[in-house]
RNA sequence: GGGUGGUUAGUUCAGAGGAAGAACGCUUCCUUGACGCGGAAGAGGUCGCAGGUUCGAGUCCUGCACCACCCA
């Protein structure tokens, strides 16, 4: 066995390892899962991505951290089941393919309903799992057998027997009500699909006219084309100004309408003059004071966004911003307009398509949510569910507890349809599983189907059981549910987290995940949101092809801090791509003793140098942190002590210091016992890394024959070395003070590094300490290029012609000889001392006050008395020293 | 209007009662047998502002300012 030069490529390159890997890990279905009863579960269902999506950054962190998560619960023994799927995204899909119809000139309804939903299904095949192989990529160890999709037979199943129980249980219903409308999607909305921007708009003055004599009211609004769907004008009943007029008429400015002056509570006097106009049809909170008043709305906006008849002739068929420009323009001519005022407020968009919203009052679905709501909030306050960061708890409750009801119908093709149907002959209508052939009231056949569809995040809120076979009862269910673990970003806490919660507990009688953990949302550099038009976007599949999966998921890995948004750019992950090397290098140094003849035995303690035991013992209390990290989901300090133990300690320090036992410098015994820490250590960082860079370590993992299985079969490891951390750091830190101590002397007088030095001078009073400098002066020489040392207790011989440093524990001198620059030391020494004396005067500050003394723990007076004798002791040294580099 | 989070080194961020940390960038030196995607040594911070609690406050409390985001 001779060391011979290493045979793994200079530079880590990614590309050929990260798919070859992943092809063997399908091949021999590391990912896949049946439930066995032997063992316990870990599932998790995937936050099921648009089948229209492709991975974002985004994506990428939320697979990544579940990723990380499910790899670590294999290791330790888990029976871990991740379900992989798609989202069937109604709005999105629909409009994808009617985009591309829209290229050939066809428009849906050209098609047909059957024929579109034939096209979508087409397309789904066609591009529908580009998503789903772009998470392999990034390396998801989802059991793809399980892959489902929102639409499939079996999850259409469950959204039947879903909606018909809830309908029969009066959870659902159907109603005339205000809803959000999209004009160009064609589709009512839920609250929460649209989206609030501040805008800046003109509050318009417009006279009423009294109906009976002379003078009239003014009444405020932002939208004058609506005024001509006023039914009512109100106030508030305690605005003393106004309140004089309730009970008389006014006319309506351009179409001539008489209506009452009202009061009612919504008002707020403060806005405008106190007066609104109210249109029930075209404003939710009119809407409501419509209802109260019992007032019959006029609704002059049809669902293209366009004026209709009831607008009368001037205005029929004018887009809502036309009419908007007319009406002021006539309402100034015919002298109703009083006054404009600049106003800021706030529109609704669409979510999907930005357009803004129009308040439109129509027959929708609903579902009655408080109900549902109530038990979802108790499992969350009963910690039956957990949030993670707690934090989110606040938002979830605030919510849930002023939750309104959920519009689920969608005016789509794209979907679940409504399993609702119309008898032509007695109105009733039949709910059912099946698709009825009769009126289950009056028996007819002439019955319709409700054209509408579904939300789809009414199917996503079955997720979690739908995907395990309900409404079967089947061995999946019985294993799997609840899941363990939901992994999501906030911004689909109410879409889909809550409503999960809702319908776990109504269908399962049970929660559908015991932890819900929260990420952050990914951002630039600047803490913008990534979107296509702003250009900023960091495409994931861009940098897994420029630096590998593995640097893209520790990045998002140590970027990743509870509670805060991540921002991310390429200098970041070129900096982890960095470790990444750096531990491939590490391991190409390792392969010179590992990879050749046979494998190191496990030695006696006796011939473990103080190294060995130092590092041996940080492993342990790693395996500790990593483990501890990760099981209360603090991923980013997981990745980040275990970065700065590979790089700071056992690249750093352990490598080097192991280097002449592994060149067989130390005779053979130490040399195996150097092998053997090294595989030792290196095993078990590559087990502990695992789970961030997968692809990397299990490429190292086969290198060394450490096992010819996936190294994700291998166990978890366990700190066993019996070395105390603390004791081992403690050692070493003076061995490592007294290193760097040597080093920046030469640096401070601009000494070569590579020169060889004769002599270093070590003073310590500690004798057991002295000892252990001893033992390790080899190693001393070594890190400092200085060829030996003289050790000395205090009182002893200074060296003349001498750097010095004063250290906690003792002092080192380095004699240069002509090198050494008199007055420049002295006034350097001169400096030190300085600092010096004001840490002793801080410290004797504290020490002098009673207050102190008395209060303060015994372990924090003993530290300040122990910090100020040092520093006394430091000063005396650096006075002699000062003194022996006067006399010369 | 209500709520949440943030404000710490030039930049991006950790740290949550006992003498300020990392990465990137910057300065100087080094083709040392794993690694220049590297090594060594440095410079750089009254921890947003004002009060308070405490022997002691980036750290806890109150108020303010500014920046994000969520819900009305």
């Amino acid at each position: 066995m001779t060391d011979k030069g290493p045979e793994l490529s200079k530079a880590y390159d990614p590309s050929p390892i990260e798919d070859k890997w992943y092809a063997w890990w399908l091949e021999t279905e590391l990912f896949s899962s049946t439930p066995d009863e032997e063992k316990e579960p870990f599932s998790i269902v995937i936050p099921p991505p648009n089948v229209t999506g492709s991975l974002h950054m985004g994506h990428a962190l939320n697979n990544t951290l579940q990723d990380i998560t499910c790899r670590y619960m294999r290791m330790k023994g888990k029976n871990v089941m991740w379900l992989p799927g798609t989202d069937h995204a109604g709005i999105a899909t629909q409009n994808v393919v009617e985009r591309q119809l829209q290229e050939q000139g066809i428009s849906r309804h050209d098609l047909g309903r059957d024929a579109f939903v034939e096209k979508v299904w087409e397309w789904k095949e066609e591009y529908g799992s580009r998503i789903i192989n772009q998470l392999k990529k990034l390396g998801a160890s989802c059991d793809w057998s399980r892959e489902r999709f929102t639409m499939d037979e079996g999850l259409s199943r469950a959204v039947r027997a879903v909606f018909v129980r809830l309908y029969e249980e009066g959870l659902v219903y159907k109603g005339k009500y205000i809803i959000n409308w999209c004009p160009r999607c064609h589709t009512a909305l839920s609250d929460l699909e649209v989206e609030h921007e501040p805008a800046e708009g003109i509050l318009y003055y417009v006279r009423y006219p009294f109906v009976d004599g002379d003078g009239g009211v003014t009444v405020a609004t932002t939208r004058p084309e609506t005024i001509l769907g006023a039914v009512a004008v109100a106030v508030h009943p305690r605005d003393e100004g106004n309140a004089g007029y309730i009970g008389r008429q006014v006319r309506v400015p351009l179409c001539g309408r008489e209506i009452p002056i009202i009061e009612d509570n919504m008002v707020d006097p403060e806005f405008g003059t106190g007066l609104v106009k109210i249109t029930p049809a075209h404003d939710p909170n009119d809407f409501l004071v419509g209802v109260r008043h019992d007032l019959e709305p006029v609704q002059v906006i049809d669902e293209t966004g366009r004026m209709n008849e009831k607008a009368g002739p001037d205005f029929e068929g004018l887009d809502r911003f036309e009419a908007r420009r007319k009406i002021v323009e006539m309402l100034e001519r015919e002298g109703y307009l009083v006054r404009k005022d600049r106003h800021d407020h706030s529109v609704g968009r669409c979510y999907r398509c930005g357009t803004m919203i129009e308040p439109y009052l129509s027959e929708q679905w609903f579902v009655k949510t408080a109900p549902l709501a109530k038990e979802a909030i108790e499992a969350v306050r009963e910690k039956r569910i957990e949030i993670i960061p707690e934090q989110w708890e606040n938002t979830y409750f605030q919510w849930m507890e002023n939750i309104r009801d959920w519009c689920i119908s969608r005016q789509l093709w794209w979907g679940h349809r409504i399993p609702a149907w119309t008898c032509e002959k007695c109105g009733s209508l039949t709910v059912s599983e099946q698709d009825p052939d009769r009126c289950e009231k009056c028996g007819s056949l002439e019955i319709n189907q409700e054209e509408d569809v579904l939300d789809t995040w009414f199917s996503s809120a079955l997720w979690p059981f739908s995907t395990l076979g309900w409404p079967d009862d089947t061995e999946d269910l019985k294993y799997y549910y609840p899941t363990d673990l939901l992994t999501t970003g906030f911004d689909i806490l109410f879409f889909w987290v809550a409503r999960m919660i809702m319908m776990g507990l109504k269908f399962m009688k049970d929660i559908p995940f015991r932890t819900v953990y929260i990420h952050a949302l990914v951002r630039d550099e600047e803490g913008r949101k990534m979107s296509k038009s702003r250009g900023n976007v960091i495409d994931p599949l861009e940098i897994i092809g420029e630096y590998g999966a593995d640097s893209l998921r520790l990045t998002l890995a140590a970027l990743t801090v509870q509670g805060r948004d991540i921002f991310l750019s390429r200098e970041r992950i070129e900096a982890y791509r960095h470790f990444l090397n750096k531990l491939w290098n590490a391991a190409r140094f390792a392969e010179m003793y590992l990879c050749n003849g046979q494998k190191p035995e496990k030695p006696e303690k006796a011939f473990l140098r103080d190294h060995d035991r130092w590092i041996l013992a940080r492993r342990d209390k790693i395996i500790g942190e990593v483990s501890n990290y990760l099981d209360t989901y603090h991923y980013g300090e997981a990745a980040r002590s275990l970065y700065e133990f590979v790089w700071g300690e056992f690249c750093d320090w352990f490598l080097e210091m192991a280097k002449p036992a592994l060149r067989n410098e130390e005779g053979p015994t130490r040399r195996e016992a150097a092998r053997w820490v090294l595989q030792e250590v290196l095993g078990d960082v590559l087990k502990l890394l695992h789970p961030f860079i997968p692809f990397v370590t299990e490429e190292l993992w086969h290198l060394f024959r450490f096992g010819d299985d996936s190294i994700e079969r291998e166990s978890w490891p366990v700190a066993d070395s019996g070395f105390d951390d603390a004791e081992e750091s403690r050692k070493m830190s003076i061995f490592q003070e007294i290193v760097r101590g040597f080093r920046n002397l030469r640096a401070e007088v601009g000494f070569p590094p590579q020169k060889k030095l004769e002599t270093g001078h070590l003073v310590f009073d500690d004798g057991n300490l002295l000892a252990d400098l001893k033992r390790n002066a080899d190693l001393l020489s070594l890190l400092t290029k200085i060829s030996s040392f003289n050790f000395s207790s205090a009182g002893g011989q200074r060296p003349s012609q001498a750097l010095t440093a004063v250290l906690p524990f003792g002092e080192i001198f380095l004699p240069v000889g002509d090198v050494l620059d008199v007055a420049a030391e002295i006034s350097r020494l001169q400096q030190e001392k300085e600092k010096i004396e004001k840490a002793v005067e801080k410290s004797r500050t504290k020490l002098e006050n009673e207050k102190f003394l008395q209060n303060a723990p015994v372990e924090v007076v003993e530290k300040e008395k122990l910090r100020l004798e040092e520093s006394m002791e430091k000063i005396n040294n650096i006075d002699h020293n000062l003194e022996s580099l006067r006399r010369g």
